[in-house]
DNA sequence: ATTATTATCCATCAAATGTTGGAATAAAAT
DNA sequence: ATTTTATTCCAACATTTGATGGATAATAAT
């Protein structure tokens, strides 16, 4: 891990955290290639040449934003765990649902981020999400399958499917309120409600 | 609509097909940014200069590929549209899945680039993938709703979570495929299983 | 055959963008 | 107080990238 991400961590209101914040942003917004430096710098208020300074190459700063972003989906991914354990499917279910889309939707650059992960060609090889063990631990902690190792094509699929439809209405936002509701704690109801109408029979069917 | 578009359209081996195809392709793989026009003329074996004389400017032959992709989709949901018509709802699901599956599969880049319009903002104005009425059209042929002016926020927050769900196994497969089946087929198949799965269950439910 | 039109490429430009050197300033250490 | 270290900015460079002018060749029209 690069030394200069744990610097930024033990101070939020420094400039190399700030930095490091603004990135996240615009990369989620933006992309990888659709980010320049030169915005990121004009946003944090710094000459370019300071954030080089501070972080090397832009690849550098992405790898960092990236390696951020695993480490706090690593986080709530225990936090959950740790609330549903021992409860039934159908609950586990829906306190997932509820944590998880309540935390993307105030943190709207981890689901982009892991949405450009997904899709995106890259041109140059980079660091990315670690989506596969994710899923595992979701298929672990929801129940569909005892342990880490022995995860099932089939459990694997559907917590993908079901990741894939949050992470989609919290990255669509932009796109899908217009069409569907005005304010944007209607809109966070309106896809909390279709997300158990969706997932909770397909899961909960026995 | 260009009128380049339409000459594009007349002969699909000339030139300017060639050129809208390979943009097409290149804009699903790496978005507008980390698309250049130089990499699409390598891709076509042309000069860059000759594909500015048939498209213009870049930001053009990125609307062209846009209205290109519309008019597909268009076609593509009134040819199933046909398909369905009268046949009860958990068949029209099925056979739409199957159908819009093996499409997407078949011309990702389709999927691709209405990701990147849900997803990536633009620094440029630019025209989109005219999801509101699709979505709206799709509500109706499955049957959720009568007609297209009236139909409901929940019918169109289910349509859009099906939606999304198809285009992530599809847009996803780059980074999906290593985590679930090896070959391409396989994973088509669970895909397909998946989203039947996922989806006939809350849509049929009575 | 001659002319007009269309298509292609080479060379080049201007702007955007990633990146760096070095001077200037601020902060810390001695 | 002086030296050292860390931080910041200005200016500039090289590369990438979007875009164009003009010469050349191919094609069609007369």
């Amino acid at each position: 891990m690069s030394s200069r991400l744990e610097k930024a961590r033990q101070n939020p209101d420094s400039i190399k955290a700030r930095i490091l914040a603004s990135s996240c942003r615009q990369f989620a917004d933006y992309g990888f290639h659709g980010t320049t430096t030169r915005m990121i710098a004009k946003d944090v208020g710094i000459d370019i040449s300071t954030l080089y300074y501070h972080w090397g190459e832009k690849g550098d700063l992405y790898e960092a934003v990236i390696t951020d972003i695993n480490d706090k989906i690593r986080d709530k991914l225990a936090e959950v765990e740790k609330k549903v354990q021992g409860k039934k499917l159908s609950t586990r279910l829906e306190i997932g649902l509820d944590i998880w889309v309540d935390y993307l939707f105030a943190n709207p650059e981890i689901s982009n981020l892991i949405l450009w992960n997904f899709f995106g060609k890259n041109r140059h090889d980079m660091d990315s999400i670690k989506a596969p063990q994710y899923i595992a631990n979701i298929a672990v902690s929801l129940g569909l399958d005892m342990d880490h190792e022995s995860v099932s094509v089939k459990s694997k699929a559907a917590v993908i499917a079901a990741c894939n439809s949050i992470l989609s209405f919290i990255s669509g936002e932009k796109f899908l309120r217009p069409i569907l509701k005005d304010e944007h704690n209607d809109y966070i109801n309106i896809v909390k409600e279709t997300l158990k109408f969706i997932l909770i029979p397909a899961f909960d069917r026995n």
